[in-house]
DNA sequence: AGCACGCCGACT
DNA sequence: GTCGGCGTGCTC
């Protein structure tokens, strides 16, 4: 007989051991059936063990599909450092067949002619294990990608393409299929099941060799991983919102390090850790002249009549513009003229957002719906005022006012699809739409031909959120939506905000790697890269519980060696899904202290964000 | 007494 | 996570 020890996929718990008369070899993926339940469970075989002195189960089943050691690694250190049990961590990988791998190198050439500048960059990422591209929007970083991945391709080793959800943009789908043919594949979550099946199956007969994809492409059964390139790396999207709370990031540099792969970070606006820690190489030249004029708007969120103007010329001179705002649906907050109250959601302590086209307001968190009343829920008798326009209604108001153009939302209410997205963008690249009016999905990778003016409301509710990083994340932002105006020649940016002077110091004065010297400086000491944070979230349907498992771990970390609680209290958003949050965030400067001590965090009603960015 | 509900603890 | 056991408190 003989024992080992399963990690159980999607369960806390850890490892439990099973006998089997069977020889299993380590990373083999097991059925288990677990006392008192119904379905068995999957598990990996993790360890093989001496016969315990407790009775142990028979493995029920001993499957051909198969984790290998990177596999295994990675998923230890994640459960380690992201502070899971080791099953939730292997739980992330996808689900796959043990093929036999067919050795094809295939065929590629792609005819790329490198300027200097991008040949200097070439050069400085093929002598540095783990590096940095830091390139302005329009400066050819694809095209370093490429021939990175070409010279992988050329040692027969795979390469992996990481992008934000949505910067898988039709144009770099495209682009890369264009060069690569039947050699790369394309992952994201909106991928058929099918075509999935289909990919892994080409991915462990080496028919592909490159992948292109969101998060979880990561997670893919790699045989022979050359190279990872994570564009748009200071993308907040790279990390997890769920347990294991990864940043797929951090986790690509970590898996670079052990496994000696090749890492190149990418992004016009790097994060600042990035910057700070990792050798980069900076790309100022653009392949077209482009000039930018940028200029501000000091009113409230009103589409003011000089931002209309504004509008109204581009679009007179056969212009396209683009439209920002971090807000969807017709408005975010309603509150009642007479009482005053706001209309907030029963489950969630936050205001229902009023979507006119379903007629309803809407919950952005838990999706609670109510239809629109003629009058106030509190006093029944007041009328209600909306405040904080969105997406929805700044199209409707700019569609009255310019009556025969094509004006298109751009955020997750309307691209629902990636066929919508394609549809959208085609459209627009082919003049069909004048206007498109979206969040932050307009931000990210698209290349805008005929875009003259790009118009940026509401970012200072942005700068107003609660994270060390807002202005990282606000001036990043900004620069990368401006990046969309005159890809080619002359280009508008128009900002509403009431912080000119923060905005207008790096935008117009001085550049990106400035405002990064300078927040830099502003972080000794205090806040991440030089100092490990950690958020800890406590959640229970009664506030009073949830309050007292606060106050206990605040009672615990208040005096702890090296590590520091920096605050805690009610989150920000206090009630979510009818549960009540308190949170407390801890920092220090020693993270094997700190992951040590999330590790002694045994509260059912506790998650842990480690690494948090807010 | 009968039961619904929520909490707790075990799971090899 | 998922299950059963069990106490509480409500209703018939």
């Amino acid at each position: 007989m003989h024992y080992y020890e399963i990690a159980l996929l999607k369960s806390p718990l850890e490892p439990l051991t099973f006998q089997s008369e069977q020889d299993i070899r380590i990373g083999t993926l097991v059925e288990v059936k677990l006392r008192n339940r119904a379905k068995s469970s999957q598990g990996v075989v993790v360890k093989v063990v001496e016969k315990p002195s407790f009775k142990c189960v028979d493995i029920t089943t001993v499957s051909e599909s198969f984790y290998d050691a990177m596999m295994l690694q990675t998923a230890s250190f994640v459960s380690k450092y992201y502070v899971c049990s080791l099953g939730e961590a292997l739980s992330v990988y996808t689900p796959f067949y043990d093929l036999e791998t067919i050795e094809e190198t295939p065929e590629i050439k792609c005819d790329i002619e490198l300027s200097n500048e991008q040949q200097k960059a070439y050069n400085f990422i093929q002598k540095n294990p783990t590096s940095l591209l830091f390139a302005n929007t329009g400066s050819g970083k694809t095209e370093i990608y490429i021939k990175a991945i070409e010279n992988i391709l050329s040692q027969n080793k795979q390469t992996l393409l990481l992008l934000p959800e949505i910067s898988l943009s039709p144009q770099m789908e495209q682009r890369l299929k264009k060069v690569f043919k039947e050699s790369i594949a394309i992952w994201h979550s909106k991928i058929q099941k099918k075509t999935k099946q289909t990919i892994i199956e080409n991915l462990l007969s080496g028919k592909v060799k490159i992948i292109a994809g969101a998060r979880s492409a990561l997670f893919l059964p790699y045989d022979n991983l050359g190279l990872i390139i994570v564009d748009e790396e200071h993308d907040d999207s790279y990390k997890s919102d769920q347990k294991p709370r990864v940043n797929i990031k951090d986790l690509s540099i970590y898996m670079g390090k052990k496994f000696d792969i090749q890492v190149i970070l990418g992004s016009a606006t790097p994060s600042l850790s990035s910057f700070h820690k990792i050798p980069y190489i900076r790309i100022k030249k653009t392949f077209f002249d482009s000039e930018k004029q940028i200029s501000f708007v000091n009113s409230n969120l009103e589409l003011s009549a000089s931002i209309i103007e504004k509008i109204s010329q581009t679009l007179e001179n056969q212009n396209q513009v683009i439209v920002f705002l971090p807000t969807r649906a017709n408005f975010k907050y309603q509150i009642c003229k007479d009482c005053g109250k706001s209309i907030e959601c029963p489950f969630c302590s936050v205001s229902l957002s009023l979507h006119k086209n379903n007629n309803a307001l809407q919950c952005h968190y838990c999706n609670y719906t109510q239809p629109i009343d003629k009058f106030c829920p509190h006093c029944k008798t007041g009328s209600i005022e909306s405040f904080r326009l969105g997406t929805a209604q700044v199209v409707e108001e700019l569609q009255n006012t310019f009556k025969d153009k094509v004006i298109q939302k751009f955020d997750r209410d309307s691209i629902k699809t990636n066929k919508e997205l394609k549809r959208v963008i085609k459209d627009f690249n082919e003049n069909k739409i004048d206007i498109l009016v979206g969040t932050q999905m307009l931000s990210k990778g698209h290349d805008y031909h005929n875009v003259k003016l790009a118009v940026v409301l509401g970012i200072d509710s942005m700068l107003n959120m609660t994270s060390y990083k807002v202005r990282e994340k606000a001036l990043s932002l900004l620069i990368q939506i401006a990046g969309r105006s005159g890809r080619k020649g002359f280009g508008e940016v128009l900002i509403q905000t009431k912080n000119e002077d923060f905005f207008n110091n790096y935008l117009q004065i001085s550049d990106y790697e400035d405002f990064l010297r300078d927040e830099l400086k502003q972080r000794v000491d205090l806040y991440p890269p030089y100092l490990k944070l950690a958020r800890v979230v406590f959640s229970h349907t009664n506030h009073i519980l949830a309050k007292q498992e606060l106050d206990k771990y605040v009672q615990i970390f208040s005096n702890q060696k090296d590590v520091e609680l920096i605050g805690f209290g009610e989150s920000n958003i206090f009630k979510v899904a009818n549960k009540y949050r308190y949170e407390l965030l801890l920092r220090s400067k020693d993270p094997m202290r700190l992951v040590s001590l999330l590790h002694s965090i045994k509260s059912p009603h506790a998650s842990v964000d480690m690494d948090s960015l807010y």
